[in-house]
DNA sequence: TGCAGTGTTGCTTC
DNA sequence: CGAAGCAACACTGC
């Protein structure tokens, strides 16, 4: 599923494909995907004719600033991606549920197999403000280790729920918090308040490191996430613990470890990440 | 075969 | 009020 690395990969591609294009019209199957404006009618008579003036990512949030101070903004949730051109054919890129027109004769198009991602257009002061109440960047230049501290200081909580909440770190999912956490030597059922200095630096270093590589790497593509070409990314072979329960740990043999924690599943290892 | 599992966000419930 | 539960959806895997 799409988190900050995925995401960060289709922005950086769609920078170099679709900037500066004009949208000429959009067509959907599906028209709850658009949430804003809710009637699909209005929503595009008023995306008609604005020009991308910038493409940018907040969090899991890919953000097109638009010509007339408008901008569009969407979200992949679980199973969505853009696709641009001529993409690769693969069964994941085959639910094509929305499709933006440009003015070069190319499409834009949202896949999604669950139809749970969201399309809205902002008027991009008011969109401003709304992303506001995510929390920092963890790749921003300033997210020192200290500003890390500072942002868990005053959580409750176990640490791969305040991890994954937006408004805490934004980015982060469910993978990504399995994989730091395993690097971290940290058990994902801690209570956040309880960690000691080695282990918050250790999570702070493994944040870090982990989602930088899987950039490098093009994100990962376990489930459906394709890049706008449709290709898969790499981030799957660096995969240490997502998705491998009943396996051995890679680092002391012992078998990976799944539990629930609010709703969504934790995998971790049981020796090296201590309780 | 059928139905639980998948996991993001936002809404509802307690 | 904050945490937990659930819905949105459609396919996979046991």
């Amino acid at each position: 599923m799409p988190e900050l690395p995925e995401v960060e990969t289709t922005v950086k591609d769609l920078q170099k494909k679709v900037l500066s294009r004009t949208f000429v019209d959009v067509w959907t199957d599906a028209k709850k995907i658009v949430k804003k404006p809710k009637d699909f009618e209005e929503f595009r008579k008023q995306l008609k004719s604005k020009k991308i003036q910038k493409i940018w990512r907040r969090g899991k949030n890919i953000i097109f600033e638009l010509s007339e101070d408008y901008s569009l903004l969407i979200h992949q949730k679980l199973t969505g991606h853009l696709l641009y051109g001529e993409w690769k054919k693969d069964r994941v890129n085959t639910y094509i549920h929305l499709k933006f027109f440009l003015d070069n004769g190319e499409i834009l198009a949202l896949s999604d197999l669950r139809k749970f991602a969201k399309v809205e257009l902002w008027k991009t002061e008011e969109l401003l403000e709304e992303l506001e109440n995510l929390g920092p960047e963890p790749l921003a230049k300033d997210f020192v280790f200290e500003k890390f501290k500072e942002v868990l200081k005053d959580k409750r909580g176990k640490v791969k729920q305040v991890l994954t909440d937006q408004k805490v770190i934004t980015g982060i999912g469910n993978i990504y918090s399995d994989e730091i956490l395993w690097v971290a030597r940290v058990h994902p059922f801690r209570d956040v308040s309880k960690l000691n200095e080695g282990e918050l630096e250790r999570i702070y270093q493994a944040l870090k490191k982990i989602l930088k590589k899987a950039i490098e790497l093009r994100g990962e593509s376990i489930s459906d996430y394709r890049d706008p070409a449709g290709r898969k990314g790499k981030f799957d072979k660096m995969r240490k613990v997502y998705r491998r329960k009943g396996e051995n740990c890679f680092r002391c043999g012992t078998i990976i470890q799944r539990k629930k924690i609010a709703g969504r599943n934790a995998h971790f290892c049981p020796k090296c990440q201590k309780l």
